[in-house]
Parts: structure tokens; sequence; C-alpha cells
RNA sequence: GGGUGCUUAGCUCAGUUGGGAGAGCAUCGGCCUUACAAGCCGGUGGUCGCAGGUUCGAGCCCUGCAGCACCCA
């Protein structure tokens, strides 16, 4: 092992993940008797690169990966990338574009070729990245969206819902973007508030002198308007209902209909024009009150031929020229400021138009009965579980979901048309005759399916459905879904639909949502901001295992992680300190020998105090760090071992047994050698599925054969509590002599003694325990507090120049004559007595209200007359101390 | 407009059936004590957003209000 001071990751990292994965550690074993623990990775998109989201991703995962693994369990974590539709198709068109071709150029065939080769050079990026992380996924069943199997079971699934009359082809209004020229669903459009303005206009009433105002955001789409709607209860407008309105700017007349849901009276003028091809609502308005829809926009956002005029203009540019057309015909009667919501596709922030348009549809009500079932009755459990709310929420009220895309690449849709007889042919094979008329001039669909459709798939598709595979049997249901929460829509519910639907079993059995990474001060990383962190230049500069380890101590289930570098290299040096602990205790055992332990062959006399007492802290620690995981709290599971490691077994442990190892007394020191290694080997297995690297590194060093040695930490046992002695009484005692030693220390420290300066002192202790374990251990004492001789005497009459304090146990005394100025510690004291005497009288009118006596627990009464004991004491101590000193 | 979450030490946040307000970082004082100065020892710091209510007892439960953030329409 290194000898250096300090810990370098370099090299470290590498050279166990390949030597992990080379020996098949991260395989499952679907023939093994071990219980499965399966996890699938959500598929990065193949064109994305690691960045914190991803980071924190693998990090919960391989933390219960690992832990499982080491726990017993055949753990399979599975993972894949995902063909990114749109983002894809992106990429590969930029890079065309560089060289002046578009995909429509070479054509369809030629340009998915072009995909393919731009997938094949890059598209394993993301997964090396994924290495650099430690990560234990079984890289032998990784799979892609758009491979041979996932698409199989694509056409399945989409067959078998169309046969079930679950998919459907229709007219319908839809999102669409004019930049990608491709629908989007619901989910794929951002809303966001723009200040914006309410134009109010006039609509002549047909044969009347009268005229309705309309008050509307979008002006240039009244040219597709087909009615007025007024509130049918209104007294201002219900006698216009039936009548016609001349719609300005074009030679056609509407009618005027009353509609209590999309109107509301307060709002506006409380009349509305009705545009059903541009606008949801209107769409549903115009299917209540069968109203034409007509389309005024096209697919590159210009007005259509219908415009008149108009024609050819973009939605902005018409926006401009019919408000100047209407305020010229006098027709504009007032322009107001209004804030309004903007749709933008996800993926590049275009202004999206609701369309009219011909799109497949997943009938998504009768799966989502099923999904919404399974979390109502706790088959799924959420975690944390406020994000149960927003899943019923999305789920009541839930819509058709559009499948269809207008991109090349992606599933292509198997459906085909007859070009005679007009019907469709659905179909898992190649289709060649139309099902209805024979004929076989038919022509397939030339939209693909969104990628969201072969990601809801991914925990049984990955596992090799529809084929019956060991794996399928073995690892489905999946035991944990591990996301951010923002694809709790997208994903998540959509697996689950899917899941319950073609498995019939839900697709995991819980869901664990993680926050989104943010910079320190909460703001999203972007590029813009300069404010990227990059887990590449993190991992370079501190280790995967630092930053692994800082995303285990946040709460990561917060809405925001906010990360910063300061974070990162704070909880390096808590690696540091790991190395450090493991080199001081190499440094104690003699070479090449190599040592046994089972702590259950020893007997409690074989054991130091502080043995015993760090035995018995460490099994506390296992406790918590397996009850935290099992529960998924990792800022508690790391908590308890960073504390246990750092602030016990360092801070105290080590500190108290170096008189030991630096002694004479050889049988002592034989055992605490052992204590030591058994401390640092269940240490470092507790640490291992947080820090995997470094882990490994060091308990290789560590020339022991316990029992159950494995040739890898990452396939030893985790830390059981069965094999950790607890010796609760002898720990209690340890830990009052603790408080004795912190006493002292603090007393010195406040009294400004300096650390050269060794003080006696006196000790009166009651507790006889405690004062066997002093006797045997003086050591401790001197070494750790300073101390030159310690008394023991009972029931012992201070100077008048002693500074005194109770502890658990008895009192402690040091006399301070001619050392130091006595007045420090008067102050001491009366800042003490002050603190002290607030606790007491909370606790003593506790003790006096006879109600909390009544009502009160019985363990809590008792707690309270305990403290209510010790605070007595020490309020009466300061307060004799502080007079005799006074006197 | 509908919904969700947050508000605890200077900062970031824990606080799991209601029972002596915690951690890490920062800060201040003292230490090169032979594993570690990426360290060691000690300390300072909080009307738990505001106002009510339930209770013997509320950071925790209930109601209202305010501010912030996010999601959906």
């Amino acid at each position: 092992m290194d000898i250096n001071k300090k810990y370098s990751h370099k090299d470290i990292e590498q050279k166990w993940y390949k030597i992990w994965e080379e020996r098949g550690y991260f395989t499952a074993d679907p023939s093994s008797d071990k219980p499965p623990f399966s996890i699938v990775l959500p598929p990065p998109n193949v064109t994305g690169v690691l960045h914190m989201g991803h980071t924190v991703m693998a990090v919960v995962q391989d933390i219960m990966a690992r832990y499982k693994r080491m726990d017993g369990f055949d753990v399979l974590w599975l993972p894949g990338t995902d063909h990114a539709g749109i983002a894809t198709q992106m990429v590969v068109e930029r890079k065309l574009m560089e060289e002046g071709i578009s995909r429509h150029d070479i054509g369809r065939e030629k340009f998915l070729e072009k995909v393919w080769e731009w997938k094949e050079e890059n598209g394993s990026i993301i997964t090396k990245q994924l290495r650099h992380l430690g990560t234990s996924l079984d890289w032998t069943r990784e799979r892609f969206t758009m491979d041979e199997g996932l698409s199989k079971a694509v056409k399945e699934v989409f067959v078998r819902l169309y046969e079930d009359g679950l998919i459907y082809r229709s007219s319908y209004i839809i999102n669409w973007c004019p930049r990608c020229r491709t629908a989007l669903s619901d989910l794929e459009v951002d809303h966001q508030d723009k200040p914006g303005k309410l134009w109010y206009i006039s609509y002549p009433v047909a044969g009347e002198d009268t005229a309705l105002i309309v008050a509307t955001t979008r002006p240039e789409t009244m040219l597709g308007d087909t009615a007025v709607a007024v509130h049918p209860e209104d007294e201002r407008y219900k006698h216009l209902i039936g009548k016609m309105i001349k719609l300005p700017l074009t030679d056609r007349e509407i009618p005027i209909v009353g509609d209590a849901t999309l109107v509301d009276m307060e709002f506006g003028t409380g009349a509305v024009k009705v545009t059903p091809a541009h606008d949801f609502n209107d769409f549903e308005t115009g299917k209540r009150h069968n109203l034409e829809e007509i389309n005024v926009i096209d697919e590159d956002g210009k007005i259509t031929e219908v415009g008149g005029k108009f024609a050819g203009m973009t939605t902005t540019d018409a926006r401009k020229a019919i408000v100047e057309a209407l305020e010229s015909e006098g027709l504009l009667l007032k322009i107001e400021e209004h804030g309004h919501s903007v749709g933008h596709c996800d993926r590049c922030k275009t202004v999206v138009e609701p369309q009219l348009s011909k799109q497949w549809f997943v009938k998504i009500q009768p799966l989502a009965d099923p999904a919404i079932k399974a979390v109502e009755d706790g088959d799924i459990v959420i975690q944390p579980e406020h994000w149960k709310k927003t899943y019923f929420e999305w789920m009541y009220n839930i819509r058709d979901w559009c499948i269809s895309r207008q991109l090349w690449w992606g599933h292509r849709i198997p459906a085909w048309y007859c070009e005679e007889c007009g019907e469709i042919t659905v179909s898992r094979d190649e289709v060649t005759h139309c099902h209805a008329c024979n004929s076989t001039k038919v022509h397939q669909d030339s939209d693909v399916l969104d990628t969201w459709f072969s990601s809801a798939l991914w925990p049984f598709s990955t596992l090799g459905w529809p084929e019956k595979t060991p794996e399928l049997k073995k690892y489905y249901k999946t035991s944990l879904m591990e996301t951010g929460f923002d694809i709790i829509f997208f994903w998540v519910a959509r697996m689950i639909m899917m899941g319950e639907k073609f498995m019939g079993e839900i697709p995991f059995e819980k869901v664990y949502f993680h926050g989104l990474v943010r910079d320190e001060k909460g703001q999203k990383m972007s590029k813009t901001k300069g404010n990227v962190i990059d887990p590449l230049v993190v991992t370079e500069q501190y280790g995967a295992d630092a930053l692994r380890f800082t995303f285990a101590m946040m709460p990561l289930t917060a809405r925001d992680i906010k990360l910063s570098m300061d974070w990162i290299e704070g909880y390096s040096s808590f690696i540091n300190k790991v190395f450090n602990a493991t080199r001081f205790s190499l440094m104690q055992f003699p070479e090449d020998v190599t040592l046994t332990f089972n702590p259950n062959d020893y007997s409690s006399d074989d054991f130091t105090p502080a043995d015993k007492w760090i035995l018995t802290r460490l099994n506390e620690a296992t406790k918590k760090v397996r009850n935290s995981l099992e529960e998924m709290r990792f800022h508690d599971a790391a908590g308890s071992i960073y504390h246990f490691f750092w602030h016990e077994f360092c801070d105290w442990y080590i500190e108290l047994v170096k008189p030991t190892f630096f002694g004479e007394n050889e049988a002592e020191k034989e055992v605490s050698r052992k204590v030591l290694l058994k401390v640092l080997d269940a240490s470092l297995k507790l640490l291992h599925p947080f820090m995997p690297h470094v882990t490994e590194e060091l308990w290789q060093s560590l020339p022991f054969d316990f029992e159950g040695k494995k040739e890898s930490i990452m396939i030893s046992d985790f830390p059981q509590l069965k094999n950790i002695p607890v010796f609760e009484a002898d720990a209690e005692t340890m830990g009052h002599l603790i408080e004795i030693i912190s006493t002292v220390r603090t007393i010195r420290s406040s009294n400004n003694i300096k650390p050269k300066v060794e003080v006696e002192l006196i000790l009166d202790v009651t507790n006889e325990a405690l004062h066997t374990a002093i006797l045997s251990k003086e050591s401790y004492i001197k070494k750790l507090a300073r101390v030159s001789e310690v008394r023991y005497e009972s029931g012992y009459q201070p100077a008048k120049e002693d500074a005194s304090a109770v502890v658990k146990g008895g009192k402690v005394f040091l006399p301070l004559a001619g050392l130091v100025d006595f007045s420090e510690e008067i102050a001491r004291l009366q800042k003490e007595l002050k603190k002290v005497e607030k606790d007491f009288k909370i606790t003593d009118g506790k003790l006096k209200n006879p109600r909390f006596l009544e009502n009160a627990n019985p363990q809590v009464v008792e707690k309270e007359k305990k403290k209510h004991t010790e605070m007595q004491e020490k309020v009466h101590h300061l307060t004799t101390r502080l007079e005799e000193i006074s006197q």
C-alpha cells in the first residue's frame, strides 16, 4: 500500500474497476439460488454526455446494488441507452448540415444508415463515463431501445394494443413543433408564463346593428374562428345565442353559441372567439357544438391558403397585419397587457402550435386504472411519499397519449395503408397485402413512435420479453426504480401502465425519486450561466469516491440537490481520514503476519474497556447503516458510518489504544490489534457501497484472514450484527470515562492551560464500575486529558482554587492554584450554572405538574426524574462552589 | 385558476409514532501531541416564517396568513 500521508485516487479507481469487471462480479446469475435484487438503469440518451443528474442516479443505484450484492442477493443492475428520437435526429442532421446536406437530400434509408453510423461511433461515450463512477452495472446485458429485441417488443405491444382497441388513429388537436416538424405529446410541451396582450375586437352581429366584443390573446387565429361563445346564463348576451357573427377580415358567418364550460363570464368581455383547429379548449368546444374545424396555420407555422391575403405569413407577421387591418376598420377597441401561458417545444424551445392533425393515440384510461390501483393499494411504494399525490393528480386527469412522431429515427409505426380501399393493416411482420381487399398496393406509415413508447417497456423488454427468458422470470418485477421526479409522468407512470398490461404485474416494487442537481445557489446548472460542475472534471480532481460520498451525504430526495465544489472537497478529506486511519493500523502490525479473529471466541475479560466500547459502537453503527440503507435514507447511512469512523473510531478508539500499542503488555496489544482490524474490516465494508474504490484498495492491504474472507471486498459479506459483540454495560461505563476526559479538556481550555502543562486530577467516583475501569486504565485519562496524576478521594472537599464539575458517576476536581488566573474558572462556573438552571427549571416544572405525572408515559416520567436528579446535583454543586470561592 | 413542496444556527440541511433543539461547513480561541495541518482540542451561535388552536407537553398534529420554489391548466 501507498505510504504517502495523502491518499491519491489516481490509478486506483481505474485499476479496480477493470479487475471487478474482468472477474465478472457485476454479472447477474439467473441460475443462482440467491434471491434476486434487480434494477434497470433509466437509459440515458445515446446522445448524452454524463452530467450530475446521471451521477446521482448512478450513485444511488450503485449503493443499493453493492449493498444488496454484499448482503447475499443475486443482483442484476441492467444498463442501456435510449435512442432519443428527436435529439439524435437533430444531432445527425446538424452534422450533415456541416457538409451542406439535408436529410431530404439523401432520403430516409440513407439517413438512417448515417444515424446508425453515428450511434456506433458515439453511442458508448456515456456508458464509458458511467464506468468512471464505479458503477457495478451488468454490461453483459446492456441494451439499446432500438436493438432487435426491443424493437420486437415495441411491435408486439403496438399490435396488441391496436387489437385490443387501445391504439387508434384519429384527427385530433395536438401540439405541433413547427421547427421539429413533428407532433408532440402534452408532456413534451413546456408552458411558460409570458407577458402578452389581450386584444378587444368587435365582432358585428349579422343582420343587426350590434356587435359582440371578444377578447383574445391570439388575434391571428381569428381567421380560423368558427364560432363565438358566450355563457348561457349571461344576461348581457344570452339573447344572442343562435344568431350569427359576420367574421371580420373574412367573408364567413359564424354562429354564437352558449357554452358554460369554455366561457368565464368574469374574464375579458365574457365573449370568446372559438378556433377549434388551433386551441385545445376550443377544440373540445367545437366537438360539443359540431363546429367546423378550419386549419389556418400550416406545418411550418405559416398562415394557410384559407387566410386569403394573410396566407404565407408567419404567425408573428400575421398577428401584426391582422391587428393593423382590424384597427383600420375600426374594429380594434382596446389592448390590455395580459400575462399568459405559452407552450414551447421541450426539445428546441420553439413556440408550439396547437394543430388539428391525424395522429396515432393510445387510449389511456383503461391502462391508467390498474396503474392507479397499484399505487393506491401500496403494491408500488413511492418514496418520498408525497410524489404519490402528484402521480394521482396526473393519472386521474390523464389524456390520450399522442404517440406518432413525424421523424425518421425511431420505431416505425407497424401500420400499412391500402391505396385501394383505404383500410389500415397493423402487423408484427412486413405487410404485403391489404387485410381487407388483399391489394398489394400498400405502404407503411411513415411516422415513428414517441421514444417514451419504447422506454415504457424498458423493465420487461430489456429482460427479453416477449420471449420467456430466465432473466424475465427471475428479475421481473424489478426491485427498485430510481429516477428523477421530473419524469414521473413521462416514464414512471407509463412503465407502470405497460407493465400491468403486458406482464400482468407491476414493473417494480418501489420507486425512489431523487431531486434535481443545482449549483450552490439553487440555480439550474447551464452552460450559458457557466455554473456547471462536470462530473468528469470532479472525478479527475477528487476521484469518483469523493463525488459519490458527497452525494450520499446530501438529502437526495429534496427537490433541489445543491452541489458545490466545497462539499466535494470537504468529503474528500474524509476519504483521506479513512486512508490514514488504515495507514496507522497497518503500522501496528508486524510484517508478514496474517491474523485470524473471531470476536465471539473471546470473553469480556479479554478486552480492554476501549475494545468493548468500540465493538459496541460498531454494532450500533452497523445497525444504523443497515436500517438506513433498507429505507434508502442514504444521508443517514453515510452519516452514521462517517460519524462512527471519524468521531468514535479515530477520535477516541485509536487515541485510547495508542498507550496499549506503545506499551509493553503484549497480550493486551494482541487483542486490541485484532479489534482494530475487526473494526477496520467492518468499517471498510460498511463504506464500500459509498466509496468502492478506496475501500477495496485499503481492504486488500489488511493482513488478516477472517472467516469468510473473499478475494474482493465487493463480494464479501456486508457486516452482520451477530458477528459484532456488544458489551452494553462496559460501553456505558466507557462513555462515562470519555465524559471525564472531555470535561477535563474543557476546564483546561477555558482556563487557558497550555497543552504542555500537565495537571493533577482528583476524582470523587460514586459509580463502582467506572471506578474499576479507570483504575485498570488510568493511561486513558493521563494521555488524553494530559494529567500527571490521578487521585481518588471519596467526599473530597475542594480547595478554593480547584476547578470542578459534576459528571455521570462522580465529580472531577482540578487544583489550579498557582497555575492560572482563577477568574476564568469563576466565569465558566457562572455560565454553566445559568445553562443548567434553565434546564433544571423545565424539568422541575414538569415534575411538579400533577397532570404531567398522570398523563405522561411512565417511561418519560422516569427519564424526567433521572434528569431532574442529575440537574439538581449540578445546580447544587455549582452554587456551592461559587459560594465557597467568593468567600 | 388548480395542485405540491419548502420556511430550524452565518450557509446547506437533518430532526420517523409529540417528551431535554442537532450535523456538516463557516466562524472564534488554542495546538506541528511520532496515522492524518485535507489534522487535533475547546468554544460562540437558534423567539424552529407569523398568528391562533389541540395537549400535562408542539419544530413535529390542526386552522388561518405571509414569503419562496416547482408542477398542471
